[in-house]
DNA sequence: TCTATGGCTATAGTGACTATAGCTTTATGG
DNA sequence: CCATAAAGCTATAGTCACTATAGCCATAGA
């Protein structure tokens, strides 16, 4: 008795992990530091996942693919909880992280050109050279270029 | 007696952080995985560094500013040591390493792109929304981005 | 000689997992 | 109905490249 439903949506770590393309052992670590609320058990301790969790779990993924830090995403999983004031803070955050992420891109940049002209300066096989990117490695003054 | 030339150039740990802009820990943590050798020590144990300590450090540390891990800059290390056929593996190191920072450009170009979306969809603020950038987050379905 | 500054070692913590060891549970085929 | 293989469990340690801490010792300048 007491039918769970026409359809048994409850699954085992394993294909929830299938299903998201999250490890197993992620999937344990998340809910460790408490991005995943623990799910119901089976008689023999095993996880049992729902939708809620694949969601959950989705949300997670999706935000952790996107570069939000896990103390970022607690923040945004709090704020999906309490839908109210969600706005401002959820905003304040990806704009954060916008930032983050085309400061990012700049720096790389510029690492690219430096690599580009260290990288050409000696194509390789060349007899002669001895080498002229450990040399450019050792001298930073050819570089014109701050990492700061 | 013993004169040790004209100049002293020997210095502690300190003032060689401070001539390279590596901290004193680093320093210390790059002597223990095998980057920089061992100094000479003072009679009271503190380390003493040279010209030729100050310019391995340089290396190592324009090396890392470039996003070279570790283990690249060990080898890079063992080639600038070794003067004969360096180049080649040299080259190929920093050629797989331009890749790799490439790569990663494009990965985060198109994260931008997501960001931009999700951030200027709900601006903040505005009490109707409930909220897009969460709902962006928890559905991937409306992002045309594949993050692998 | 006193003292402030700097240096020493050893150990633990960071973030976000990943891997291992040594078990127990579950699903499936005979 | 039971054997077995696959999957799951916990707890712990390892990864990378540092960074921080505690508690002690050395050095340089007044």
């Amino acid at each position: 008795m007491a039918a769970t439903g026409r359809l048994e949506r409850v699954m085992p770590i394993g294909a929830l992990a299938e299903r998201t393309g999250v490890k197993v052992e992620t999937i344990r670590y998340y809910e460790q530091v408490g991005l995943l609320p623990p799910p119901e058990r089976s008689e023999g301790n095993q996880r049992r996942y729902g939708r809620r969790h694949a969601e959950r779990l989705a949300f997670i993924k999706h935000a952790r693919d996107l570069g939000f830090a896990v103390d970022a995403i607690r923040t945004l999983l709090r704020l999906s909880d309490t839908p109210g004031i969600a706005c401002d803070e959820a905003h304040a955050i990806s704009v954060a992280h916008l930032g983050e992420v085309r400061d990012k891109i700049a720096r790389l940049r510029s690492l690219e050109r430096e690599l580009e002209r260290i990288a050409t300066t000696c194509s390789g096989g060349v007899a002669a050279c001895d080498c002229a990117i450990i040399e450019a490695l050792a001298d930073h003054g050819q570089c014109n270029h701050d990492h700061h």
